[in-house]
DNA sequence: ATCGAAACTGTAAGCGCTTCCACTCAGCCG
DNA sequence: CGGCTGAGTGGAAGCGCTTACAGTTTCGAT
C-alpha cells in the first residue's frame, strides 16, 4: 500500500507539490542543509509526513557521489566471534550514519564477483583475513575501492587490524613448559589462517627460548570433530591410559570421523609411544571436543594432561575444568576496522596504518598452572 | 589509486569510449540483456577489464526502480542464535543476488529514524520481533515498505516467520510432571518477547492440563546474571538444601548483582518454604547459569534439581550434566524470512503468510527422564 | 524614500545507468 | 532485384536527488 498520488513510493516531488515549494527547498529542509524559513520547514515535514515520505537513497547517492556505506566481508558467521565483530562494527557505523552491507563468502561459488559487485554500492571494504584471497583484495584496490584487512598480514595499500596472537601464544605456552609440560601439541592448522600461524609461531618460539626442540603442529581444521579425532590419537600414542580404566565409556564409535586429517604422530617432539602431557589448541572449539573426549575416556584433565584453546567462548567458562583460553576484543576489532575504513573514505588519512589490538590470557582449571607460581 | 582517464572511478562512458560502442551497448554486454554481437562482446569485456570498471549500483538502482537489497533489523548480535539467522539469510540472500544491508537496535537512541533510512536503500524488510516497537513496524508499511516479521505474531499487512514455541514447551513440562516434578518453576519473563510468552504459555498448558495450578513465572531478563540471581533465591527458599552441606563452597558474595528484578518468591505454585525441584529456563544461558551455581553450591543437576534450557547453544552439550533444551531452526528462520521477502517484493505472492517452523526437543541428563519411559 | 545586504526560494544541470525507440544494414524470399 | 525481415547499434529520455546559481523578498540603515 504504497503512498504518492500515483500508488507509487512518493518521491521529492510529491513533497514540493504538496507542500506547494520548490523541490530543492525540500531537499534542503529535509538535509538540514542552507537557510530555510521556519514556515518552509514546517510545512515540508508535514507534507513528508503525510505522504510518508522516504528519500530513495540511491538517487542521493548518485547525486553526492557518496553511498554512505561499508562493506563487510566475513568468512562465516558461526561461532560467537563474527557476531561480536559485525556488533561492534554496526554499532560504530550507525553511530556514524554508515550503513553496512555484509557478504558471507563461505560456500558462495564465486566471491570475487559477489565482492565486487558489494563494491559498487559502498565506499569501502572491510575484508576478514580468512574470507578472501589476495587477488581478490588486490582487485579491490584497483578498482579504487578503500579497504581494509581484519586478521590478515598487512598489505600495500590497505590498512590492517588485527588482535595480537604470538606474544600471547608464546606466554602461555612458557607458562605449560615451566609447570614441566613438557610434550606439547599444538593442535591445529598453522595454515589454516594468519592468525593461527602467529599463534603456532607464539608456540614454537616458546620452545626454541629454552633450546627445546620445537614440535611440529597438528594440522586439522579448527573443528570440534578434528578436536575428537586429535584427542583418540593422543589416547592411542601410549601403551595404556595412566589410570582411569579404558574401557569404561565403552568403545564410543568413532562414527562418520576419522577421516584423516593428516594427524599422523601426534606424540610431541619426543617421537612415537610418549603420550603429550599438553594440547594448545588453535581454538576452544578444538579443545572443548578434546576434553569432553578426554573425559569420556577417564583421563583427567589437567592432571594426566592440560588443555588450553583461544577465544573464549561461552562453554569455554562453563565446561568443568574451565577452558584456559586467550580472549579476543572481537567487538574492538570490529569498531576500529569500521573507524579506518572511515578515514580512508573521507580522506582524513592517506598514510597506510596496522592496528594490533592486545588480547587477554584468560586462566582457568584446564591448564593446571591457574594457581601457584607463575614464573 | 582509482582508475578512469580522469582518476576517478571508471564510468559506463569511460567503457564505451575505449571499447568505441555507445553506452547502450555496454550496458547490453554487462547485464547480459539484449543482442550484441559477438565482437561487441569482446571489445566491452575487454575495455572494462583494462579500467577495473565497477558499475554503480546506486545509478542502476534509480534506473531500475530496485535496489535489489534487503534490509535485516536485529534487536542485537551476542549469542549464537542471531549469528546463525543471519548466515541463513545471507547465504539465500546470495544465491539470489541480493545483498543484505543489517541494522542492529539494541542501544541506537532512534531506530525509527535508523530504520526508515534503510527503508531508502533495500527493497525490503525482515525485522526480528524483539528489535522494534510495533508502530514503526506499521511506518514501514504505511510508506510501502514490504516487511516480514522473524518471532513475532502475525501483523495484518505482514508476512512472519517463527519457531514453533508453545508445543515444545508444553511437552518438556509435561515430561518433567510425569518423571514427578510438582514445584517446577518458569524462569524468564514472558514479557519480554513472543517466544518467551508462548514458552511460559506451553508451560502453563502442562500444568492446567493435569489439572494442577499453574506456578507464575519469574520475571528475569534472559541474562546470565539474573539466572544467578534466580538460583540463589532457591537456594533461600528453602530450610536447608537436601543433601550435600550448604556453606562447602562458602557464601559466594552476590557482588554486583542482586539488584532485584523482582523475583520475589520463587518457591513455585505452593508458598514459601517449598524449595523448586526443577528450573525451566526461557534460554541457555539462565539455566547455565543456575547450573554453575548450583554445582557450586553442591545442590546436584538433576538429583535435587531439575534444570532446562532454550536455543541450545554450544555450551549446553559440554556442561556436566549436559542441558536438556530446545533448538531453533535459526538458519532455516533467516533463510525461510529471506525468501518471504522476496516474494513479496517480487510481488508472486501478495496474500500474507504465517510460517510456523518445527523446534526439536534436546533430551540430555540435566532434566533426569533422559532415559526410561516417556510416558 | 532608497539602496544594499541578507535571507530565502526556485531553476536547472547533472550524477551513471537502463531502456524505449529509431535507425542501419545484411541476408533472403518472392 | 526490390522489399522485408530481424539482428545489432545508437540517441536520448528519464530514474530521484543535490546543489550551484540566479532570482526574489525582506529588512535595516542611510
Amino acid at each position: 500500500m504504497p503512498s504518492g498520488p500515483t500508488g507509487r513510493p512518493a518521491t521529492i516531488y510529491d513533497v514540493a507539490a504538496r507542500a506547494k515549494l520548490s523541490i530543492a527547498t525540500v531537499s534542503r529542509v529535509l538535509q538540514g542543509t542552507g537557510p530555510v524559513s521556519a514556515k518552509a520547514r514546517a510545512r515540508v515535514d508535514q507534507a513528508a509526513q503525510e505522504l510518508n515520505y522516504v528519500p530513495l537513497r540511491a538517487a542521493r547517492s548518485l547525486a553526492v557521489q557518496r553511498h554512505e556505506a561499508h562493506g563487510l566481508v566475513l568468512p562465516d558467521l558461526a561461532g560467537p566471534f563474527y557476531g561480536d565483530l559485525l556488533m561492534g562494527y554496526e554499532r560504530w557505523a550507525g553511530e556514524h550514519g554508515q550503513s553496512v552491507v555484509i557478504t558471507v563468502t563461505h560456500g558462495n561459488p564465486d566471491p570475487r564477483r559477489t565482492v565486487m559487485d558489494l563494491a559498487g554500492r559502498v565506499d569501502g571494504i572491510v575484508v576478514h583475513g580468512n574470507a578472501l584471497e589476495l587477488p581478490t583484495v588486490q582487485g579491490l584496490r584497483k578498482a579504487g575501492v578503500p579497504a581494509v584487512l581484519i586478521a590478515h598480514p598487512p598489505v600495500t595499500g590497505c590498512d590492517s587490524v588485527r588482535s595480537e596472537s604470538a606474544a600471547s601464544a608464546e606466554q602461555l605456552t612458557t607458562r605449560l613448559l615451566e609447570h614441566g609440560r613438557r610434550n606439547l601439541v599444538f593442535v591445529g592448522d598453522p595454515a589454516s589462517s594468519y592468525d593461527v600461524s602467529e599463534r603456532y609461531a607464539g608456540f614454537a618460539k616458546a620452545y626454541e627460548l629454552r633450546g627445546l626442540q620445537v614440535p611440529k603442529p597438528v594440522r586439522v581444521a579448527l573443528t570440534e570433530e578434528a578436536g575428537r579425532t586429535v584427542a583418540e590419537k593422543v589416547l592411542q600414542a601410549t601403551t595404556r591410559p595412566p589410570r582411569a580404566a579404558r574401557g569404561a565409556g565403552g568403545e564410543e564409535n568413532e562414527g562418520p570421523h576419522s577421516r584423516g586429517f593428516g594427524v599422523g604422530s601426534v606424540s610431541g617432539a619426543h617421537g612415537a609411544g610418549v603420550r603429550p602431557d599438553g594440547l594448545v589448541c588453535a581454538n576452544d572449539e578444538l579443545a572443548l571436543a578434546a576434553m569432553a573426549m578426554f573425559a569420556a575416556q577417564g583421563v583427567r584433565v589437567p592432571g594426566d594432561i592440560v588443555v588450553t584453546g583461544w577465544d573464549d567462548v561461552m562453554a569455554a567458562r562453563y565446561v568443568s575444568p574451565g577452558l584456559t583460553t586467550v580472549r579476543q576484543p572481537m567487538a574492538e576489532l570490529g569498531r576500529v576496522a569500521a573507524e579506518r575504513l572511515h578515514e580512508r573514505v573521507t580522506g582524513v588519512r592517506t598514510r597506510a596504518r596496522n592496528d594490533v589490538l592486545a588480547t587477554q590470557l584468560v586462566l582457568r582449571d584446564s591448564c593446571g598452572t591457574k594457581r601457584g607460581m607463575q614464573k
